[in-house]
DNA sequence: GATCCTCGAGTTCG
DNA sequence: CTCGAGGATC
């Protein structure tokens, strides 16, 4: 350790670098935390008594501070944009156009590499020290944002190796997805706004005025090309790559060479499939000619490049007009607001309907009927409309939930302090109707579905459960749409249906607050429906998962003598009441465990696997939590579990892990 | 009293 | 899947 201030600053420079680059860009760390730490506040010290020894490229300069303006700086060589394909022809074409134009019959050898949905940024690096960060502008001039560049700790203050005079470097700044959760997780007890993707985000983040947001954020950077450079040349994209990567670049590992088009075309199909394994958007994939003799021959056009192609697929979000906002009153009575917008294309399907959750938060986001607003299908298949899409709106009236139930004319209660609207009335039509809905359901009927319901209750056929048992054939025939054939089988399974388990059935009477788990509960403690009936609230209160509320809710239920009218025609009608062998919780070697599935399995389905695991005595359930055992991955699991389990440190199990865990323990 | 956990409810498209 | 809310736990 050396004693002179001088030297041992620049002894710490270099080793905060190295340790940076390692952690940030190598996703190899070379140090503990805490020692970072320690030497940190070294040099902090060092530099705060001897200011002139604080150096362009110190770590230190990337904790950030405040900023007025950023000022507009002209990029040395612009930045172009990207003209964009969307389907393999598309590139066959452009690939038959670049050949022409090269006047080679030859294949044209092609890097491609994933297009991240971040903001691309050019990085002006004079003697291997970073001068300047700016965003892309309008491709010729960009913002000044050096201070928050510099609290990405993923670029490099200093370049590795021997530098040039001057090089441009251009990357592409993002938020890591799993970034993106935790800062909307942090975001959500605080008044600030949570941004609606990573990529808003990330803009966001960059933007800041003070940098020391920035820092708090965990942006990070792939770097894809370089500019103007004044001492270096290259021959080749891919060889590009490999010089920034050795001059501590963070370059994408799955940046490849390819030497054929039909190749490329292959690695595009692939790459949609494979996107979210990544930790990170993209939208599409960046195809380049290789070789960059040929980019110079191929040329501009527009300031679109000839030699790059961006091939997008279908975006996961759109833009369309909400047209109107309906109300559809569910089984419990709750009024759920949904939307009905222009159709549109969102992630390769026709969007045309959403829910909108509850009045408050379409309020909160901003919704009007008549906005345009911004829908999205991340991850998952459902479509959620994010906001208005810009600042000017056409909707003219806040959203209010209607006085009165638009089904039965009953005035609409709100308890002070929840979310949801409710139709007290438990005579409304809605009730009656979404029961039975939800009843083919419970009981596994097929042959009977919503639609059919719907028109069994307008001809006043069907209003209620023993109705539906007391259904016959004829009556089904005269129904537009039913066949001979067909209503013999609905009438089949409706009579299969009588032999669901006691639980199910508990299940489909519609018992405030009774799903899946409660209804089982009850279900194998008190064994049949009479013990149930004759229960306290104190004697319901002891069974798992029931509190005072809950019991006192199913007493009133079974107290209620529409109710139990209702439970005594079933059981006439044959359904069954008492709990079965099958109920019992299992005792076996996998008690006290708890697991969550998620994703596809091979060899089972997800209900098979929650079958045996729970024969063995374990429970299943539907959210990674610390008390959660192991989480089994299947194929194509689903993102948020997987973060969360990794998080909590919950082990991962593969179908292989189950097989064992079924078969040996 | 606060925090974590689990359950229930509603849900899109093809 | 995601949200809200009741129950359990410290």
């Amino acid at each position: 350790m050396s004693s002179d201030p001088k030297a041992r600053a620049a002894e710490l420079r270099e080793l905060l670098s190295r340790a940076l680059a390692a952690y940030h860009v190598e996703d190899a760390p070379i140090m503990e935390d805490a020692v970072y730490d320690a030497l940190f506040d070294e040099l902090v010290a060092i530099e705060a008594e001897h200011p002139e020894l604080v150096a362009a490229d110190s770590p230190t300069r990337r904790v950030g501070g405040l900023s007025d303006k950023f000022q507009k700086v002209q990029h040395l060589e612009p930045m172009g944009s990207l003209e964009k394909v969307t389907t393999e022809e598309g590139l066959r074409k452009w690939d038959d156009d670049v050949r022409k134009r090269l006047g080679t019959d030859e294949q044209v050898a092609y890097v491609l590499e994933p297009k991240i949905d971040g903001l691309a940024v050019n990085l002006t690096y004079e003697d291997g020290i970073l001068v300047r960060g700016s965003t892309r502008g309008d491709g010729v001039q960009g913002e000044d944002v050096s201070p928050n560049i510099r609290t990405i700790k993923a670029i490099p203050l200093r370049m590795n190796g021997e530098p040039p005079a001057v090089i441009e470097v251009r990357g592409e700044v993002y938020l890591p997805v799993s970034g993106f959760r935790e800062l909307n997780e942090r975001l959500a007890g605080t008044s600030q706004k949570l941004a609606p993707n990573p990529r808003n985000a990330a803009a966001g983040s960059l933007r800041q005025k003070n940098s020391a947001i920035t820092a708090d954020r965990p942006l990070s950077i792939w770097v894809y090309g370089a500019g103007h450079r004044e001492g270096v040349e290259f021959e080749t994209q891919f060889g590009m790559l490999d010089w920034l990567r050795e001059h501590g670049f963070r370059t994408n590992p799955y940046a490849q060479r390819l030497e054929s088009i039909e190749e490329v075309a292959a690695a595009c199909v692939e790459w949609e499939k494979r996107r979210l394994e990544l930790d990170y958007e993209i939208d599409g994939v960046v195809v380049k000619v290789d070789s960059l003799d040929q980019q110079r021959r191929l040329g501009v056009l527009h300031s679109r490049p000839r030699w790059a192609r961006a091939y997008k697929w279908a975006p996961m979000t759109a833009v369309t007009r909400l047209l109107e906002i309906r109300i559809r009153v569910g089984r419990t009575g709750a009024l759920n607001p949904w939307a009905i917008m222009e159709p549109v294309q969102v992630g390769g399907v026709t969007v045309t309907r959403a829910t909108l959750h509850n009045e408050e938060d379409i309020n909160r986001k901003g919704i009007r009927a008549g906005d345009d607003v911004i829908v999205q299908r991340a991850g998952d298949v459902i479509p959620q409309i994010v906001g208005p899409a810009g600042p000017h709106r056409r909707g003219t009236k806040e959203f209010r939930m209607p006085t009165h139930c638009p089904l039965c004319g009953t005035e609409i209660v709100k308890p002070e302090g929840e979310a949801t609207h409710r139709c007290p009335n438990r005579a409304c039509p809605s009730r009656g109707l979404e029961t039975l809905i939800n009843w083919t359901g419970v009981a596994d009927i097929d042959g009977v579905g919503e639609q059919t319901i719907r028109i069994l209750w307008e001809k006043g056929l069907v209003r209620s459960l023993p109705d539906l048992y007391r259904l016959t054939k004829e009556q089904l025939v005269e129904l537009e749409g039913f066949a001979e054939i067909s209503a013999t089988a609905a009438i089949a399974s409706i009579e299969r249906s009588k032999d669901v388990a006691f639980s199910r059935v508990l299940l489909g009477l519609n018992i405030p607050s009774i799903g899946w788990v409660l209804a089982r509960n009850l279900a194998s403690h008190f064994g049949t429906v009479d013990r149930l009936i004759a229960a306290t609230p104190e004697e319901v209160a002891e069974v798992e998962g029931f509190g005072a509320d809950r019991a006192e809710d199913v007493v009133e239920w079974f107290a209620d003598e529409q109710n139990c009218a209702l439970v005594e025609e079933l059981r006439g009608l044959g359904l069954r009441f008492e709990s079965g062998e099958e109920e019992r919780p299992a005792e076996g070697p996998l008690t006290g465990n708890t697991y969550v599935i998620t994703g596809t399995l091979e060899r089972f389905s997800r209900e098979e696997a929650t079958a045996r695991l729970e024969a063995l005595g374990a429970k299943v359930t539907g959210s990674v939590s610390a008390k959660t055992t192991g989480l089994v991955a299947g194929e194509e699991p689903g993102a948020s579990k997987l973060t969360k389990a990794q998080r909590s440190e919950v082990p991962i199990l593969g179908e292989a892990d189950l097989l064992n865990l079924l078969g040996e323990s």
